[in-house]
RNA sequence: GGGCGAUUAGCUCAGUGGGAGAGCGCUGCCUUCACACGGCAGAGGCCACUGGUUCGAUCCCAGUAUCGCCCA
């Protein structure tokens, strides 16, 4: 801070000079101090190629704040940052670029590809990376990792052989979530179900014995009944008892199928409660089909597209074959129910509400696919990982989530993890071509269907099919010659791992394993993981299964689950809604700080939050408030400072050290708790309205007065009081505490490696609170008296002042001088029997009472009524708390200190009633 | 369909079994000596609704309505 100072604080230059600092004297390395424990964070790690929005925005400070806090506390603090390769999303980008330039994934091949992906996260990666540095983040970034760099890379074939070789980790063909757009599998999760509006037909099946009786089935999806491959009804249901096991003849084909009984499948009152079983199509219909033993038949191909061989297979008309060919699941719906009007099949249509999937990377609709795909048995993993959470040995906060995860936990499907796309960790499995030569077929696509056979040119591609019968030879590096046949015609999947595989193990993966390094030994398990609740079963729930499978010990000990930012409105933002506010543009508009102190106190536990810019700016008022501060101090601190023991300082020193004893110890114990909006909230109230409303105003007279016997002490409390609100509040607003930190006398490189401020018990003053309290009512009546008066504020009065207790009156004979000067008034204590008995407006606080001057021309109509309505009150809540003291049922059952509490108010009320009536009085004989 | 949560000042949200709070906004006064990104004062609320428990309910319980989220 260079002098003379700016009236308002500047962020920007100020940022940029600090972080440089920071970085330069490495400040973000855990310090080895004796005794210091271990704190460790590990980052949510953002997508490689993204750039910094406001959710990262919040994730990022709210981790910044915990981990300076604990530097400043003397724990070996290390937040261990990041990214993430983002299989799918990243590989859609370059895509898009690629498709930009008239080219497709295919055309460059496969290592051309996976090149160029590289080449764009070197040219765009860690861009967010920077704009965390600008946040403040504290990372240590000579740690730094990434999911595809090395040491990932091998934990992760690692744990992949691992746990294959348990058998936790298999191959198998099941019905999977397929997009039709990214052409792969993705896991259930992955999958976003929205609400549509839909429609429910009823289609009429002939049985194949009698064609004139009909068993109607009710279905959303007609273009799937040509995969049929059985109808179910329920085996209690009396209307159709007598079909079981009879047969349909299926419409628009040439199959006849069977009638079946299953009590899981159908619910007799939705539809007709006939409905029918396409195993390949839908999830419930291939776990009934597997009841049934039932062979699925895939009439749809890897784009969702009608697949001919698989319509042909299903039997389906010739000429509906031909119309149907390659057409959209939309497209072929139509057809299919024109088809069935034609023949009268179709008995009626009604509306009905559904839930279609859509990918998450690019919402497409997803269809269930039939393929060979690796997956992940979560059983066994689950088991510990519920144990975890229900014993406490990690604790999820808010506790409210912790059910979330539980019963998602318990009821917790097997993990689909191979993706067909290129960008990713490439499945660590080799096929051998001459063993498994009735398994393979390679294709065009990365996966395709029996269908279209056409064999590609290897030079193009790698990809093809391998049937679940393939044996693959698992190895976490690549095998030179076939085990079995000693062949060296080998092969690796084509299919790359689910990047929240890789994500899963990032707790461990980044601090080195599986090596036992010293990082790993010391950091693991980590302290905290802070995280939105939209990742926390993408996420968390397996970074905690696979954290305990493969080092034996919880990834975490907290899982702090924040809420999601919404815009003003309550709007999810989102790019397309054009309703985004861009983190780094109101950094710069408001400073970091602002921006960071917004995140946090918005933080509660518990709810989304609604962003407003008002907040932003009103907390970029605050910084502007402290900046002040500090100007008021350095203006008057450049002198003599005097150190004396706190209790034998001032009454206003006292009073303050208290008051900010009281505030250490307030945001001390909400970061304990993870309540960021409680601390900034304590901080916000304290610095503003304590500190600089009341204690800068009290200590200006004494500063001001040349000689003042108490200037020294003074000076001292202000020295040493800011400077410890500096450190109280660095974790949230590190740079301009930082900024103000160094232009005051300091030793130390920083104030982020000062120590945190602690509890001082010597500063404890009940007195002097006490008497603030009675200065602060004294000045508020009086003002507002003042303001009723229309007596300007810079106009100086002699009042006179009371109290009917004995210790206030004391207590006012100490506090005289702070208050004359405060209200730049004369103060006579004296009994109101010894008050000019004319003109003076007597007024009411408690014990208190406080004369003011009425100039003789001032129109007093309007204080009367004042005076009124706050007797109509005073009387209301006198009169309520009267006739509860006096009801013999809460005197016989209420707490007797709630008795006496009441009691003591009624009395008080009473006293003030009777004052504020002979204000009354007395104001009517002035109107006269 | 299942589960969870919310409903408090104009707006955004804290909060507590016993006197309704903050920030922003609004109104009035004030260029006063750190700060007009400021100071001082003020207005504004049957704490969603209906019952129940209780001496006492904004708070606990049940139901209703509306909204939101997660899961299927």
């Amino acid at each position: 801070m260079s002098s003379p100072l700016d009236k308002t604080y500047n962020p920007t230059a100020v940022e940029k000079k600090w972080g440089a600092h920071w970085a330069e004297h490495k400040l973000f390395q855990p310090r080895q101090t004796e005794k210091s424990e271990p704190f460790c964070i590990v980052i949510p790690p953002p997508n490689v190629t993204g750039s910094l929005h406001i959710g990262h925005a919040l994730n990022n400070t709210l981790q910044d704040i915990l981990i300076r806090w604990k530097r400043m506390q003397g724990f070996q603090a290390l937040w261990l940052p990041g990214t993430d390769h983002a299989g799918i999303a990243t590989q859609n980008v370059v895509e898009r670029q690629l498709k930009e330039e008239g080219l497709s994934r295919e055309d460059l091949g496969r290592p051309a590809f996976i090149e160029r992906v590289w080449k764009w996260r070197h040219q765009s990666g860690d861009h967010i990376l920077e704009q965390l540095k600008q946040l403040g983040a504290s990372c240590d970034w000579e740690r730094l990792r990434f999911t595809m760099d090395d040491g990932l890379s091998l934990a992760v074939k690692k744990v992949f052989v691992q746990l294959f070789e348990e058998g936790i980790i298999y191959r198998g063909e099941r019905l999977i979530n397929w997009c039709p757009r990214c052409l792969t599998a993705l896991s259930d999760i992955e999958v976003e179900h929205e609400d549509v509006k839909g429609t429910l037909y009823h289609i009429r099946y002939a049985l194949a014995d009698e064609p004139e009786v009909f068993l109607t089935v009710a279905t959303t999806r007609p273009e799937t009944l040509l995969g049929d491959t059985a109808v179910a009804v329920h085996p209690d249901d009396p209307r159709y008892q007598h079909l079981i096991g009879k047969r349909v003849q299926l419409p628009l084909t040439t199959r006849t199928i069977p009638i079946l009984a299953d009590s899981i499948l159908v619910d007799r009152e939705f539809g007709t409660g006939a409905v029918k079983i396409t195993p390949a199509h839908d999830f419930n219909d291939f776990e009934a089909g597997e009841r049934h033993g039932l062979q699925p038949l895939t009439i749809l191909d890897f784009k969702a597209r009608m697949d001919p061989l698989g319509l042909k297979n299903a039997m389906v008309d010739q000429t509906l074959l031909a119309n149907l060919s390659l057409k959209s699941v939309k497209d072929a719906r139509l057809l299919v129910i024109e088809s069935l009007q034609e023949q009268e099949l179709l008995l009626k249509e009604e509306p009905h509400p559904m839930a279609v999937g859509k990918c998450y990377r690019c919402k497409t609709v997803v269809e269930p696919y039939l393929s060979p795909q690796w997956f992940v048995k979560t059983a066994p993993l689950a088991a510990p990982a519920i144990d975890a959470v229900e014993t406490g040995e990690i604790r999820i906060i808010p506790e409210g989530w912790q059910n979330n995860y539980l019963g998602w936990m318990r009821q917790i499907k097997d993990w689909c993890i191979s993706r067909q796309i290129w960008w990713g960790h490439q499945i660590p499995a080799w096929y051998c071509r001459t063993c498994n030569k009735e398994h393979l077929l390679e294709t065009g696509h990365a996966i395709g269907t029996t269908t279209e056979g056409g064999v590609i040119p290897e030079s193009v591609t790698m990809s093809c099919f391998i049937t679940s019968d393939a044996k693959p030879i698992v190895s976490e590096t690549a095998p030179t010659q076939c085990p079995q046949c000693g062949g060296d015609n080998l092969f690796q999947d084509p299919d790359v791992l689910d990047t929240w595989f890789s994500s899963s193990l990032w707790p461990f993966s980044t601090l080195g394993w599986p090596e036992e390094t010293e990082d790993f030994k010391k950091f693991y398990p980590t302290s905290t993981l802070v995280t939105g609740l939209d990742i926390l079963f993408f996420w968390v729930a397996r970074m905690v299964m696979m954290g305990i499978k493969l080092t034996g010990q919880v990834p975490f000990r907290d899982v702090y689950i924040h809420a999601l930012v919404r815009d003003a409105e309550g709007q999810k933002m989102s790019k397309s809604k054009g309703n985004v506010i861009d983190p780094l543009t109101k950094m710069n508009e408001y400073g970091t700080d602002a921006l960071r102190f917004t995140m946090a106190s918005m933080a509660s536990p518990g709810r989304d939050m609604k962003l407003a810019e008002e907040r932003i700016e009103g907390y970029r008022n605050f910084a502007t408030k402290i900046w002040n501060a500090a100007r008021f101090i350095q203006l008057h601190t450049d002198g003599t400072k005097t150190p004396s023991p706190p209790n034998s300082r001032p009454f206003a020193d006292r009073w303050i050290l208290s008051r900010l004893n009281h505030a250490i110890c307030e945001v001390t114990k909400a970061l304990d708790t993870y309540r960021f909006d409680q601390a900034t909230s304590y901080l916000y109230q304290f610095i503003w309205h304590e500190y600089c409303d009341w204690y800068i105003e009290l200590a200006k007279p004494s500063l001001q007065r040349d000689n003042d016997p108490d200037a020294g002490a003074t000076r001292h409390t202000l020295l040493e009081s800011f400077e410890t609100i500096q450190r109280l509040l660095h974790p949230v607003m590190p740079f301009i505490t930082e900024e103000i930190w160094q232009s005051f006398p300091h030793e130390g490189l920083s104030i982020m490696t000062q120590p945190f401020p602690t509890e001082n018990v010597d500063w404890n003053d009940a007195q002097s609170e006490l008497d603030f309290s009675l200065l602060q009512a004294f000045v508020s009546t009086t003002r507002t008296g003042r303001a009723l008066l229309n007596i300007p504020a810079n106009q100086p009065l002699a009042i006179f002042g009371t109290s009917t207790h004995s210790n206030e009156s004391a207590s006012l004979k100490d506090l005289q001088t702070s208050i004359e000067s405060i209200l730049r008034s004369t103060l006579t204590l004296a009994g109101t029997p010894d008050w000019p008995s004319d003109r003076i407006l007597q007024l009411v606080a408690g014990n208190l009472t406080i004369g003011l001057p009425v100039e003789p021309n001032l129109d007093l109509q309007q204080v009367v009524k004042k005076v009124k309505k706050q007797i109509d009150a005073k009387h209301k809540e006198c009169s309520r708390l009267e006739s509860r003291v006096s009801s013999p049922a809460f005197r016989e059952k209420a707490e007797p200190s709630v008795i006496q509490e009441s009691e003591e108010r009624v009395i008080s009320l009473q006293q003030e009633l009777a004052l504020l009536t002979s204000s009354e009085q007395q104001l009517g004989t002035m109107l006269r």
